[in-house]
DNA sequence: GCATAGTAAATGAGCACTCACTCATTTCTG
DNA sequence: CAGAAATGAGTGAGTGCTCATTTACTATGC
């Protein structure tokens, strides 16, 4: 693991499977498009709004993109790269509590650095069944692994880590979802703490 | 509280703010419109594929909603009203230890029973930010209103019932969401104990 | 005989995508 | 090395289709 490197958004150079952040128009398109298909939804946003926001033209999207729906496509699967990353990454680390207090603060960092990619991950991943070709290539398999092996260690009680993934995952990604609904104000960062005394409270350390 | 009626889904009759079941067209239009709004997103289905899974003709449609998003929002009202009732209701119990378990197995048994209506409500309550006029009349608000009288009764740990609101939710939220993303198959009322363990974990009881 | 429930077809607005074109830069060739 | 040729990013008006909504009409109960 931890083989991932620098995912900023800006540019996702499909041909390397990188994705990496420059000035460059197809840059501005994809940032522009993100943040209108985060905040209007996919469906509400027209190619010519896109096109706007990025002071380009709408044919050059079209020289990037084969239609309007790769362009999310390649936006969601720069987001679920970057998300996978930060929990894999994490199994370096020798125990299952650094691992939880790692994935946690990188978890909020991207939410708060970057809230326009979360926001559209946690919404629209779910139009996006294939994003991976690997199947096992998402956050909820990567901290299921996790916990599995935990287990294996003796380092938590043996339980059913299949549900255990999403309950763990859900502490900071339902406290998301309550700022997508207005519920909870502020950066996720703020309550760095709380969010991983309660993981450890779930997974039973 | 506790004044909430039966709540099956089929006519939503909005002059009464009360939801009630008959095989009126008006509920088939409301039945097939949820289970294709759950399954493919709202825009992504036509009034004419609404009309032929209903049987009924396109303009009936506009005979009882002004349009497809009035459509839509009545069918978000109605399941929000039945998912903030079971947290609501549950205010008649003593102690904080019962609620949870209630509201656990009514989540659970509304997300078996009526698992588009669920589905419907967790991937596009956002799309609906004023779905009540009362901005408290929401699942997150009545949890923290739970969670906050468990406090005061020294029932649970003074903690920030703002953030754990959320995570408690989040529990069986994300199971159904990982559902939804095909991680977790089968009912999540096989996993109810599991819940309650846990959602007591968070709230540290 | 009027409101309510229902139908089938017509309408037209909006939108994704195309295409013929420009222009700047790079590459070829005598 | 001049300049011809090729390349490809960039443009934006135009097109055709999809789809929500309307309309004109019929049937039914009170």
């Amino acid at each position: 693991m931890a083989l991932s490197s620098d995912h900023g958004l800006m540019a996702v150079h499909m041909d390397r499977g990188v994705i990496s952040a420059d000035g460059s128009k197809k840059a501005r398109i994809e940032r522009a498009a993100l943040t209108l298909f985060a905040q209007n939804g996919i469906d509400h946003v027209t190619t010519k709004a896109i096109a706007r926001a990025a002071e380009v033209s709408e044919g050059l999207i079209y020289r990037h993109f084969n239609n309007k729906e790769d362009l999310a496509r390649a936006l969601m699967r720069a987001a679920h790269v970057r998300l996978t990353s930060i929990i894999k990454d994490s199994a370096d680390l020798p125990d299952i509590g650094a691992q939880i207090r790692q994935i946690t603060s990188h978890y909020c960092e991207t939410a708060d650095h970057d809230w326009m990619l979360f926001r559209y991950h946690i919404l629209y991943i779910h139009r996006f069944p294939n994003i991976s070709d690997d199947p096992t290539d998402n956050p909820l398999s990567a901290a299921k692994a996790l916990i599995e092996a935990a287990m294996m260690r003796g380092d938590i009680p043996t339980e059913n880590a299949h549900i255990l993934a999403p309950m763990a995952l859900g502490i900071v990604l339902q406290t998301a979802q309550a700022k997508v609904l207005g519920f909870v104000t502020g950066p996720l960062g703020d309550h760095l703490d709380l969010f991983v005394r309660r993981i450890e409270a779930v997974l039973d350390i």
